[in-house]
DNA sequence: TGTACATCAGTGAACGCGCGTTCACTGATGTAC
DNA sequence: TGTACATCAGTGAACGCGCGTTCACTGATGTAC
């Protein structure tokens, strides 16, 4: 029975609040900004009472990722259900650079920090993630071709989202990616059957 | 006349000292364990001689995204050069992987730290490395195709380098890297000319 | 050729900083009887 | 229903750390005369 009352002395969902306070400084700065005595201050408690809810300021790391793997998986496989018959791929290719550009620094956090690989939650909401993408290859691309679509189509999306955010691609503008993402991911569709295995 | 002595007062060139004993401990580690103060100690000298060669620490970062880049290109170029009759693209894209493998944390400073952007050399030294690549496909690839390729190919081959070194492809065995990268930049070269503009 | 002097390239000590984390403690809460 | 008590979830002060950077200084070097 905690109902949310942020006026007392127990927080009611101290958790909640420290990661949403951290996903909100990481949004507003890069990880160098991230402290977690900074996300203490932003939920309204001292220093060290996060330590209550994550054993280290790992933890509260491993705890953001996860938290953007399952958002973007969530994004996917809107993409996936809403797109129109053979439209997935460039779809969901399309909403994961999106999620990249709303997120870059949350981006970065997920894919390049250590914790992504060190945390077990966020490792399995990875892979849940990369299930949506992969369950759409089994039902659209013949078998011996699925390994190295997979690879290609993530390789081709996640490095055009990584070479925007890190300002890679200045003559391109921004209204200009959807239709990059298209164009690009509709050539290695169309190249498929083509790819030796 | 300065001869390189490293028992003098007068290191000699301690500015390219510091530079390789920045790569050294960018290579044995990563950037949070790159400090000036490591790099003075690697150099053996004291935590302050740097400044008389660098302003500061993120001038320091600049050098070495912009050799990083320079090795790139040269990397590049030798691909290029040694590959047979229409395996130019494949055999860059394996030269860029490969870099990246080799060099994951000075690989992830190149592209991801604000000091590549900030730092005219070494924007300077990313454009070269890239017109390694812009020139071949100004040879090869027909003028309507080429933006959407370079995108393409470079988002591919990032991408793949990015998953590669993030930990991304566990199933991925390392042998199998250059294959990869092989068979999926061969598609989307067979697929160039089906590209929509 | 020798000497005076400007300049260069180091030294060593110190500063303040914010950080992650630990410690001892206390107010609030729920529960057994 | 009231009370004692265990437990939970905070507080506030403090620690040590290595960092980037600055300061005043000095040894080494090259050059003009």
């Amino acid at each position: 029975m905690s109902t949310l009352r942020k006026d007392t002395y127990h927080h009611g969902d101290l958790r909640t609040a420290c990661l949403n306070a951290a996903l909100e400084l990481l949004a507003e700065g890069d990880e160098t900004t991230l402290s977690l005595r900074a996300v203490a201050r932003r939920a309204g408690v001292s220093a060290n009472a996060p330590y209550r809810h994550y054993p280290d300021k790992d933890a509260l790391l491993g705890a953001m990722a996860t938290q953007g793997f399952l958002d973007m998986r969530a994004k996917l496989a809107a993409a996936d259900a809403a797109a129109p018959s053979g439209k997935e791929f460039v779809q969901m290719a399309q909403a994961y650079v999106a999620y990249a550009i709303e997120h870059p620094a949350l981006f970065r956090l997920m894919f390049s920090h250590p914790c992504s690989q060190s945390h077990p939650a966020a490792t399995q909401a990875a892979t849940q993630t990369f299930d949506v993408l992969a369950t759409r290859v089994d039902e659209t691309i013949p078998p011996e071709h699925r390994l190295a679509f997979m690879v290609g189509a993530w390789s081709l999306v996640h490095g055009l989202a990584s070479l925007i955010l890190d300002g890679k691609f200045s003559s391109v503008q921004p209204s200009e990616v959807s239709g990059l993402v298209e164009s690009t991911v509709s050539a290695v569709l169309a190249a498929r059957h083509d790819a030796p295995s």
